[in-house]
DNA sequence: GGTATTTATTTTAGGGCCTAAAGTAAATCA
DNA sequence: TGATTTACTTTAGGCCCTAAAATAAATACC
């Protein structure tokens, strides 16, 4: 009699199954009951519910096969083609658009120049509405559908509404884009922050895998932060938390680009290097307010060759960021701080002055067990997180959709 | 054929049943049913099962009976007497136990000077042994069992290892504390921070219960704060997260009871405004580095009615707190900070300073919508929100446990 | 080569939980 | 007194899960 109301339990099995698949890539059956804490016969009737939709398909056995008794296991992997998402990546002047699979795969990339500060909103909708649709044109056939769009874009973001509430590659404010694209294409669209992508990507890596409580730090022409809480990106009330950028290191202290004085962004991104450097040191022409990666590859070689005075901006850099990474340590306790972006290319010049600044603001049993660490800059690592994450939200729609049409 | 393993529908609806009647009160079953999402022949299951085990009774029917047609609605409350949870409130030189019902009312409290600081780990446990033990014999009669007890200490705790890392209550350290009186008082313990139980029970009355970020800063001889994430405490990776005390104002500054320099506490804490007045001011004598309640209140008086000396010290208060609250907005990005803690007494000499650095210190895009309000100060906010959180930990078990019974 | 053993997957049988609908209870209205 | 309204309970049936049995597909051993 019941109605086939989505029972949770039995969706919720399902969408870990997929999230195994996705994450471990071929599983058995049997493994995937251990894994998720479901009995194997619970996990024969899911796989054939995705098999008979097409979301998964049994990987034909392979040829060496593998030693030990009994009967082989049957791996199951996603089927690549069930569907697609993408990922558009909006930064300072430059676009990327990147088309993944169902399994988190990358199947396409591009890369498009454009005047990002000069556009109005509706130029901007129109710009992705044409790139997307050019792509959808071109690039996804095999793909039984487009289950999502994720747009990663450097600034505060919110998500339930879809707007962009500030970012620094845009002149305008507030404004919706979510819904019209969402309109246009039919699919799910979501519209994360960048640091938020990378932060996730970087908590489904094994080696970070065990912290339930990540904070990741992006050096860059400005200074963008991400909280993972138990691998959720932690947003705030508006989409403006983890703003590390513009916590403050000294009450009126150096000028900053948002307008106020003495924040961390202000000592310890490329703007401000570059603005104290340029003071003191005879650098490459260009424009200084917006360095170029090579005017900050210039500077951070004198600053790691021992040019005293660039090693006394870059030490001053470390230690505003460790008085305000203190602050992080205080707030959130976590498990474990990287640091990444652009700018880690000269986190060497800052590292000493920076752990100096952390010990001595805090009594080592709030430093606690906090591991601080950097890891190398990748520009692909926004796109690659945002597409997991657009995939991770779009599966629950994903088999709705296919349910509703089984039932059609 | 399947064990009688606890279904998580069943649990989940039954502890829902429970929370709401201890929420809202007296309750009919279809409205059980509406607040909680389930069909009203379930909340007759469910009802009729904690109905035979005791938890929950029939309202007899009022008699101004309420007007309406139709069938009168049978209201369901909670058995008080159907478990207690008896919550310890750890402060410096001082101890207080309060008794709670199943309901969540408090049923008796008792005040006990003792020599906190200079007590062993050993000692301290002898001593709540001693302590809870007495209220179990004279205070428990008529309640079906003792449910949990909850330890609400200053400082840092790890709720889930039941170990004090760091109180300023105590002079020893990393003291595993819960597990001594779960044996033996076969009941689940609980080990909370003390803001964190002043934050829940805030977050429950009805004029917050709108914030689902929510912040509380506990003014007094020291500064703690609480962070709510959707209701539920932000303890970090040991749980030393939220120390807003400890966050920098000034790199350098003022000497913090912590041994670094710079802590807000340096500057808004009872010892540091009372430190900074006896410097300039004729002040009550008394112990300045622990000034009682009547030097405070001296101090306080000054600086409202118009001391000039003393207005300075608070607006320089203010303004510390002020760029520490900026920091908070920063990085949580809260819909609601409420300040109280006894500290609150001289919140409005410190307001408008605090104001004026939270505006110095960001743009307005990242103060947001966020509201911050001073709240009266109650000591008896912590036991009561303890007691909230002991209840709503307990029920898991308690249901369980009345399984067992059952079954056996 | 043939059977025993091992391991994976599928089928079967049965229990728990939930819901819609039907049935019952307890008021007010006329 | 009976019609109406609202609350609660009972009934019938479906979904989902699990343990156990059955089946499948290998290897090991003689």
């Amino acid at each position: 009699m019941a109605l086939p109301s989505i029972d949770t339990g039995r969706h919720e099995n399902t969408l870990a199954v997929i999230r195994s698949l996705r994450d471990h890539g071929p599983v058995a059956r049997i493994d995937l009951g251990a894994l998720n804490g479901i009995s194997s016969a619970t996990v024969t009737s899911i796989t054939a519910e995705l098999l008979q939709q097409g979301l998964i398909a049994e990987r034909p056995p392979e040829l060496p096969r593998p030693t030990g008794r009994g009967r082989p296991k049957t791996l199951i992997q996603l089927a690549p083609g069930a569907a697609c998402v993408i990922c558009v990546k909006l930064s300072i002047n430059e676009i990327q658009l990147v088309v993944g699979d169902f399994a988190g795969q990358i199947t396409h990339s591009e890369h498009h120049i454009v005047h990002t500060l000069t556009m109005s909103a509706a130029n901007l909708v129109t710009l992705l509405e044409e790139k997307i649709s050019a792509i959808c044109g071109r690039q996804l056939e095999g793909f039984q559908r487009l289950a999502g769009i994720c747009l990663a874009v450097q600034g505060v973001v919110s998500s339930q509404s879809g707007t962009i509430t500030w970012s620094p590659a845009l002149s305008f404010r507030n404004a919706p884009i979510s819904a019209q694209l969402a309109e246009r294409f039919h699919c799910t669209v979501l519209l994360e922050n960048d640091a938020n992508c990378i932060a996730s990507l970087l908590a489904s890596q094994p080696e970070y895998a065990h912290a339930t409580n990540l904070v990741v730090i992006m050096l860059g022409y400005g200074i963008g932060m991400s909280v993972l809480i138990n691998g959720v990106p932690f947003v705030g009330a508006n989409g403006s938390a983890a703003e590390f950028g513009h916590s403050k290191y000294l009450p009126n202290g150096a000028l900053c680009a948002c307008g106020r004085r003495g924040c961390i962004e202000a000592y310890a991104s490329d703007y401000a290097l570059y603005r104290e450097a340029t003071q003191h040191l005879a650098l490459p022409a260009g424009d200084s307010a917006h360095p170029s990666e090579q005017q900050m590859q210039a500077l951070t070689q004198l600053a790691l060759t021992g040019n005293p005075e660039a090693s006394r901006i870059y030490a001053e850099a470390g230690q505003a960021l460790g008085y305000g990474i203190a602050n992080v340590l205080a707030l959130f306790n976590p498990d474990l701080v990287i640091i990444t972006g652009s700018g880690v290319r000269g986190f060497e010049a800052m590292q000493t002055s920076m752990h100096a600044a952390i010990d001595d603001a805090l009594v080592t049993e709030l430093i606690g067990a906090t591991r601080i660490e950097s890891c190398a800059w990748d520009r692909d690592m926004t796109c690659m997180g945002a597409i997991a994450m657009t995939l991770d939200a779009t599966d629950a729609q994903t088999l709705l959709d296919s349910q509703t049409v089984r039932e059609a």
